[in-house]
DNA sequence: CCCTGGTCCCAACTT
DNA sequence: GGGACCAGGG
């Protein structure tokens, strides 16, 4: 076993400790990733266990996919079949999938279809859930300004992570608002369940649910995977810890890695009980730290520590790295929000540079609290003309325009998701409105039907006017045209359809022959895969272990249980999700509208369009059936799209956690955003942002930089807001830290720690430097990212309004540029076509600054207030002494010099 | 019915 | 900075 020679004495043991429950407590940067690795190899190579009985569980997908990959490595070659490596949320699809069918409890009507989920089931996400609960309180007049959808939404997660009916949240309730909310998730739970539909938080309470009350469901999964190891697991929530007692079976041969130092979900119903008393729940436990870490710099590891150890709940560790001294770790302190974003870009460029000259592949992150802070650290970064990629905030799934198609594909799928179709019902607009809408509404209440069973009900009772009726229909028709599509009846529904609509365009057959598309997903080849399928109807799981999506076991399962089975069957055309959102996209007009429109957002939307029908594609060649498109555009995650080819990467701390870095920026460290507001009255919660900057500062491998703004604006057009050092600056031991920009005899202080010496021993005009200082007298190289060079601080002073407010100009390529405008799309991943958009003229001639006396054509003259925005968008306020404030767009108002 | 523009209110992390 | 909602005109 030439592998295991790479790994210390620790490491080893953890890998070669097979058989019974084992904790290991992995460090940051302790080579966590190497031994799950390492150990599923050794289980393969050197016990002999099959592949497919071991199943691995992760956070995200993408550390599910790198997990493979690196598994791939090790024992390529051995075998085809593969070990299961997912997440618990796209496991517990695949479960559900195939055995959800078992919770169903008959109707008490006999005669009627049994009360539960069908395998057709939907996956709402938090948008839905937002729709289900406002709809919901709507109809029940219950007051949303008292009570905001959000906050109900909250508690029923919290609920549901602590495994409480509504029936128990009742009982818990200590107020009439918390009965509400209990009286609100009942009525949630019912509309889900009459939907077919499951949120995030179902998925892993009905798998669990599952296991515990189908014993030949659990026995099936006892059977097939012998050896568990769970990722992350001091992140794990309840349900979770259940799935995973059950599945650990009666031989416990339980792995679970994790550091309590890193639990950073307890929001989400993580309990970092599971991990420390982990001993509890099995006492023949072994237990293996892991203390080395091989990831940082002595004096990286030694300021997270610090910082940690303020933290009481926690089981302590001594984690050591040979990685002797090192750089010591940053702090810089800008005047603004925009000058730290501006920092940062600046060393960055710096450091990819001299990376670059020392023959070494760069990465840098910048990493924030929230979300929002990219927008600055974007611009800094386009400003100076370096590429980054942005992680996490808006994903593709969550555009308007695909979700649009999403939601017409769930409910292709199951048509009783009323969520989606009330989106689509009349998305484009075909003459379907409110009160036709609320028509239906009501009759799906007095009914008790989905709302398109009122739907079909409303036509077949003539229960609108002659108009609506027909729009509806044609609705109607589009929606059974597609699932006939999609089933390969679509000849035998026109035959026998009295009305057949408009045929179906005739460039869907041409572009892509039928017979075609069933050959490509229906490859003999995949069915010669069940060769390894092991104790049952489950095959194996090559095609999935990278991506979590549901394997090919499910289609088999589909397949078998279609009226229409054969697949091969003469005229019987199967067609795949592309050709059905091609179908939809023709059948709806949805392009055609969107090309009308000749905007440079309407054609992204287009191309974000044909982008989805790729997607579609490639997942047919994956073989893959609709629900498992649908289930893969629902559980892909934000920190999925983490690419580590990027040289330059922003995104949250939540989102870092797992990745490593070698220059690192920590932005945002003030009191009130880290830690966060909401967190800063509790504790624990503290307790955890203090473990999140732990998570954050152990991402570094050799360079650490903490960054915080003296002035920060919390809403776009607020007065900027005066900030305190965050506390965990304070935490930070002083002599491990340099301040930068600024000189270095007053960085000199030799005691004490870093919060109380950057702010409190120096005035505050001090640590921006003395006025009229020229740039030569700060430390050569730290000077071009301040605003402070001379030409520009004249600017300020003259104008006498705080440095912090002002937008300064920095000089770089303009703004929006077309080729900015392509960058910056190419950045988030999207393909920017360059339609008609007129190259930016100068703003120099226009560029109207405050102060400045105008005239207006039909104003006359008046005086600039404030400007907002650059070259094309700029708008300007003006004064207008006998018509008030007006707000112009520079382009258009034909101002002239007064 | 549909589109537009204005106003109000919001803004934590994520499977 | 922007999404959700509403009023009012086409």
């Amino acid at each position: 076993m030439s592998f295991l020679d790479q790994l210390n004495p620790q490491q080893r043991e953890a890998v070669e400790t097979t058989e019974g429950p084992v904790l290991i407590l992995a460090g940051a940067g302790s080579g966590k990733t190497r031994v799950i690795t390492y150990r599923i190899a050794y289980l393969i190579e050197h016990m002999g266990v099959m592949p497919e009985s071991i199943l691995a569980m992760t956070f995200t997908n993408k550390a599910a996919a790198e997990m493979g990959e690196r598994v791939e490595k090790l024992v390529g070659g051995l075998s085809i079949a593969k070990p299961l490596i997912s997440t618990f949320h796209s496991f517990c699809v695949r479960v559900l999938r195939r055995d959800i069918e078992a919770l169903q409890i008959p109707s008490a009507t006999p005669g009627q279809p049994p009360i539960g989920h069908t395998k057709k089931f939907v996956i709402y996400d938090e948008s839905d859930q937002q729709s289900v609960v406002k709809g919901i309180m709507k109809r029940l007049g219950v007051d949303d300004k008292q009570l905001t959808p959000r906050t109900v939404l909250s508690r029923i997660s919290w609920a549901k992570n602590h495994m409480l009916d509504p029936r128990e949240l009742y009982l818990q309730s200590a107020d009439p608002k918390n009965e509400k909310i209990a009286h609100l998730f009942e009525q949630y739970r019912k509309e889900l369940r009459k939907a077919n539909a499951l949120d995030f938080d179902d998925l892993l309470l009905e798998a669990t649910r599952l296991l515990k009350s189908a014993a030949h469901v659990r026995e099936y999964y006892n059977r097939r995977f012998q050896y568990l190891l769970i990722d992350e697991y001091q992140d794990t929530n309840r349900p979770q810890y259940e799935l995973m007692r059950m599945l650990a079976g009666e031989q416990h041969n339980v792995c679970a890695v994790g550091d309590e130092d890193q639990s950073i979900y307890s929001w989400r119903g993580a309990d970092i009980r599971n991990i420390l008393e982990f001993e509890k729940d099995f006492p023949e436990a072994k237990i293996i730290r892991l203390e080395q870490n091989y990831r940082s710099t002595q004096n990286i590891l030694q300021a997270a520590s610090s910082v940690v150890a303020n933290n009481l709940r926690r089981k302590g560790k001594n984690l050591w790295t040979a990685r002797q001294g090192g750089t010591k770790i940053g702090y810089y302190e800008a005047p603004d929000g925009e000058n730290e974003a501006l920092f940062a870009a600046d060393h960055v460029a710096k450091y990819l540079r001299e990376a670059a000259e020392r023959g070494e592949t760069p990465r840098a992150a910048v990493l924030y609290r929230t979300n929002s802070q990219s927008r600055l650290f974007e611009e800094a970064m386009r400003r100076y003309g370096l590429k980054y990629k942005v992680v996490g905030g808006f994903s593709f799934y969550e555009r308007s325009e695909i979700k649009d198609m999403i939601s017409y594909l769930k409910v292709i799928q199951n048509p009783d998701d009323s969520i989606s179709l009330l989106r689509v019902i009349n998305t484009p607009t075909r003459g379907i409105g409110k009160s036709t809408i609320d028509t239906i509404e009501r009759l799906a209440l007095e009914t008790g039907l989905s709302l398109w069973g009122a739907l079909g009900e409303a036509i077949r009772r003539q229960l609108l006017p002659q108009r609506a009726l027909a729009a509806v229909k044609n609705f109607q028709q589009l929606i059974v045209e597609a699932q006939a599509i999609l089933s390969g009846t679509f000849a035998e529904k026109l035959e026998n359809s009295v009305d057949p609509g408009e045929p179906l365009a005739p460039a869907e057959a041409e572009t892509e022959p039928a017979a075609e598309d069933d050959a490509a997903a229906f490859d003999p080849n995949e069915l010669d895969n069940t060769a390894f399928d092991f104790g049952g109807a489950y095959t194996g799981d090559a095609a999935d272990s990278s991506l979590g999506v549901p394997p090919a076991v499910v289609q088999e399962e589909d397949r078998a249980s279609r009226p229409l089975p054969g697949r091969r069957d003469a005229g019987a055309t199967t067609a795949s999700t592309a050709d059905l959102l091609k179908f939809l996209i023709d059948r709806t007009g949805y392009i055609k509208l969107l090309e009308a429109e000749e905007t440079p957002e309407s054609f992204s939307r287009i191309e974000n369009l044909r982008e989805l029908v790729n997607a579609a594609m490639d997942s047919r060649d994956r073989g893959e059936t609709l629900d498992q498109f649908l289930d893969h555009a629902a559980l892909i995650s934000d920190a999925d799209d983490y690419d580590e080819r990027s040289q330059i990467t922003l995104m949250s701390l939540h989102a870092a956690k797992g990745l490593e870095f070698p220059l690192v920026f920590l932005s945002g460290l003030e009191e009130g955003l880290f830690p966060h507001s909401r967190t800063m009255l509790q504790p624990d919660d503290v307790e955890e942002e203090r473990r999140l900057c732990y998570v954050g500062m152990t991402r570094a491998m050799d360079q650490l930089i903490l960054t915080r703004a003296v002035y920060r604006r919390r809403y776009g057009t607020d007065l900027p807001e005066a900030s305190v050092p965050s506390r965990f600056l304070e935490e930070v031991p002083i002599q491990l830290v340099e301040e930068l920009g600024k000189r270095r005899s007053t960085s000199n202080v030799s005691t004490g720690h870093l919060g109380t010496a950057a702010l409190g021993s120096l005035p505050r005009a001090q640590s921006r430097g003395p006025a009229g200082l020229s740039p030569a007298a700060y430390d050569a190289g730290d000077t071009h990212y301040s605003y402070e060079d001379e030409d520009q601080s004249a600017t300020w002073k003259r104008s006498g309004v705080p440095a912090s407010r002002q937008k300064p100009t920095v000089p770089a390529k303009p703004y929006n540029s077309i080729e900015n405008i392509a960058e910056f799309f190419a950045s988030r991943g999207k393909k920017f076509t360059v339609g008609k958009i007129p190259v930016e003229e100068p703003t120099g001639k226009r560029g109207f600054r405050p102060g400045q006396k105008v005239r207006h054509p039909k104003y006359g003259e008046g005086t600039v207030y404030q400007r907002e925005g650059e070259g094309e968008q700029a708008k300007i306020t003006v004064q207008f002494p006998r018509f008030g404030l007006k707000k112009l767009v520079e382009k258009y108002a034909q101002l002239e010099r007064a």
